[in-house]
RNA sequence: GGAGAGAUGUCAGAGUGGUCGAAUGAGCCAGCUUGGAAAGCUGGUGUACUGGCAACGGUACCGAGGGUUCGAAUCCCUCUUUCUCCGCCA
């Protein structure tokens, strides 16, 4: 969420940066800023009264101790009037404080001045390509077929127990999963950060809290028996930790990993694109999260793209990055950059990972602050990154590691899978 | 799931209708003291909105939301949550 301060002193500029992403609704930003004048000004005049009231019953107290019960009476009719008025006006304040959230809430964030214009993922900007394209022999297999011909995922079994984007695992399929799973989870340690294990289910609370509601609702699993949701991304229970926290400057960075299974209803997703593990309901993923001083997000941005890198480099993989243009951002975003692997198989870029900067628009709404010695809570910036997601990382194992007779395993997964071929 | 008791500042803990943004103690910060430290002493120590160049004011906040009242931390209702007992259970 932006800051209405903020709005207010720069409204050209907020203008031109949300025109990066394709958001070009003046009037909304005019809007906000009216509501809020009308909120100081509402609220000017009720605290005016209340003032007024405190004084009259300090006064009518005071009478009542000293046992002039008439006087008392006499003040008492009089404030007895303004009540009405002041009931009034804190009704009208809730509601155009409401207003200015509903609206407040429809604003994307701001695009870093270095994210490209554009509307479709074809405008995203190329930062670095890392290795040769993988050249796979002639019978090269998706890894749908190849997960088939090994029995280690089945699809089918997963449509009969759940529904389509629910597949099983089995066997080594099952076990490269674990394998994954802590091979990320000790990497990230090793990369300063401490492990969350966190709730898989959240409140609507905190669905605001990181931006998935209200804009995504529809794309959450929803408990209607207890109004719970079921985590997209560990991203937002563990960014929510530090929902209304105020944290001491020397606390930052903080500097966190989960890893959680994932719920993605996945409303309008459709073809080829969704075959196999390309685009699941449920799907495994370790994820990042820095809580950082905002005179370093930048380089801490690069830092975590680094990290992702260095995992991507240790599989093996041939990946690039991409910095997102403003029409293929995301909403919370002030800059991302995607991690993408090619999948020689499907003839396509998969993206593996997402890594942001959110700046301050999901501390303002969260409530998240940080203060130093002297002076007044700041809002701390917010990053994270998807460090990583297994399926498709699983898929491009299985695609550009196959062999005529089977598929080899990335050595660096080898202490934890136990096995080194998958036959 | 049933019954009962709680939820107060960084922490402990007082406060059952007015002078309470809140006693007291601890912690923390600054100063004094000291060769240095401890102890001791003195002062300070929440957040948000808002007025003001500032000094300094106004308003709100005692788990959350409503209500009663001229006036609510205190009374009433709903919800959340913690603890104890019973039941159930990995």
């Amino acid at each position: 969420m932006l800051q209405v301060n903020y709005i207010r002193e720069n409204k050209e500029e907020v203008l031109e940066r949300l025109s990066v992403k394709n958001f070009n609704q003046p009037e909304l930003v005019e809007e906000i800023i009216h509501l809020d004048n009308q909120r100081k000004n509402t609220q000017s005049q009720a605290d005016e009264l209340l003032a007024k009231a405190n004084a009259a019953a300090k006064q009518i107290g005071e009478l009542m101790r000293n046992g002039k019960k008439d006087e008392a009476e006499a003040v008492k009719s009089e404030t007895s009037n303004s009540k009405e008025a002041i009931k009034t006006l804190q009704e009208e304040l809730s509601s155009i404080e409401h207003e200015l959230y509903q609206k407040l809430v429809q604003l994307p964030n701001l695009p870093h001045h270095t994210v490209p214009k554009g509307k479709t993922p074809e405008e995203n900007e190329v930062v670095l390509e890392n290795g040769e394209l993988p050249t796979l022999p002639a019978k090269a297999l998706p890894h749908w077929e190849l997960a088939a011909k090994y029995n280690i995922i089945d699809f089918e079994l997963g449509v009969k127990i759940t529904g389509a984007g629910f597949p099983v695992y089995k066997g080594k399929g099952a076990k490269m999963q674990r394998a994954l799973i802590n091979f990320f989870l000790s990497e990230a340690e090793k990369a300063g950060y401490e492990e969350m294990m966190v709730p898989l289910l959240v409140n609507e609370a905190s669905g605001f809290g990181t931006g998935q509601l209200p804009d995504k609702e529809g794309q959450m699993y929803h408990v209607g028996l207890d109004n719970l949701y079921l985590i997209p991304t560990a991203e937002v229970p563990v960014t929510n930790l530090y929902r209304d926290v105020i944290l001491k400057e020397e606390e930052l960075p903080v500097k966190n990993c989960g890893y959680t299974p994932c719920f993605r209803r996945e409303a309008g997703s459709y073809g080829a694109h969704v075959r196999g593990l390309n685009r699941l309901h449920q799907f495994d993923k370790v994820e990042i999260v820095q809580v950082v001083n905002p005179e370093t997000s930048y380089e801490v941005l690069e830092e975590m793209s680094l990290h992702v890198q260095n995992l991507l480099q240790k599989l093996g993989l041939q990946y690039r990055v991409l910095r997102l243009c403003g029409g293929d951002m995301g909403f919370t975003s002030a800059l991302t950059y995607d991690m993408e692997v090619y999948s020689a198989a499907q003839e396509r870029w998969l993206e593996v990972s997402s890594v942001s900067n959110f700046e301050t628009f999901q501390s303002n709404r969260l409530k998240l602050r940080y203060k130093g010695k002297e002076g007044k809570p700041q809002l701390p910036h917010t990053l994270n990154g998807s460090a990583l997601a297994l399926p498709r990382i699983l898929a491009s194992i299985l695609e550009n590691y196959q062999t005529e007779n089977g598929i080899k395993v990335p050595e660096c997964l080898v202490p934890f899978t136990g096995f080194d071929f998958i036959d």
